[in-house]
DNA sequence: TATTGTTATACTCTATAACTATA
DNA sequence: TATAGTTATAGAGTATAACAATA
């Protein structure tokens, strides 16, 4: 089964709902997607330098700048700089922004689980043997590697 | 099986990193998921109430009023008013609209076929037997029926 | 009085263009 | 000259508070 056209539609429109559904289960709380999505990339990855998160997270070096900036203001990153090259600024995630992770997912697996305790047991079953499969779509997601365009 | 809490958190994390490979596969171009999501609303349930739209799609009723205002600048959906109640207005999607959203779906199947393609048939053949999972989740995100509450 | 929607105002988030500092 | 980052400016998108019109 290769997927036809019409299951690529689907799946499509199955996408569609769950990021709507995603972002109703775990509500903003005054942060953008992509400043917690930068967080859990440093979370993940350690300093980073300001163009790779900006380049990573596909919004301009100024757009950038000024999420970095509200994230040293409200204490969930740092900037530090770079003992090989002074023009480059390295940023970090601090306690408060891994605290701040841990609580989003707390959250959201608590509305989860509310939500999914009213689905009968065999869709449930359903939904979690979907995960790996869910995995294999976010996957898709990662930068393709183009290290040999260069 | 009912689900385990690290199943939840199993699940949480991939809906994560999935509805980041939904929004790096699906540029924005320059309309917001709300304003996307409105229309499709409107696409899918005919004219609304402003005021509707705007509990449904979790935003107040000013941020309504004035994405309304610019999906009729822009030609998408058209403001006309109620005959039972003078106070209503009531939103429809205009065939401006309804091109845009076909067109952000071929955009979207497009993509979406082209990251498929790059996995091995047995992982791509899981992605599609997940749909109705998918669906299954997206479902959770319908508002709950609070008929009785009131 | 309550409901429906708008206006006023302020802040986040984003982009493009112009700039500074370092390599 | 090129690169890393910031500043300046403008527009989208959001909220809260105050308002107007209708029920």
């Amino acid at each position: 089964m290769t997927g036809t056209d019409t299951d690529v539609q689907t799946l499509v429109a199955s996408l569609e709902r769950l990021v709507t559904m995603v972002r109703r289960v775990a509500p903003a709380e005054g942060m953008s997607l992509t400043a917690v999505s930068t967080l859990r990339s440093l979370e993940a990855s350690g300093p980073r330098r300001l163009s790779e998160l900006a380049t990573e997270q596909g919004v301009t070096q100024p757009a950038m700048t000024q999420l970095v900036t509200r994230l040293e203001r409200d204490g969930y990153a740092r900037r530090g700089g770079s003992p090989d090259d002074a023009r480059v600024v390295l940023v970090s995630i601090t306690g408060g922004g891994r605290e701040l992770l841990r609580h989003r997912r707390d959250v959201r697996a608590r509305e989860l689980r509310r939500l999914l305790d009213r689905l009968p047991a065999h869709d449930r079953a359903a939904v979690f043997a979907a995960v790996p499969a869910l995995n294999l779509l976010a996957e898709l997601g990662q930068p393709e590697d183009r290290s040999h365009d260069r």
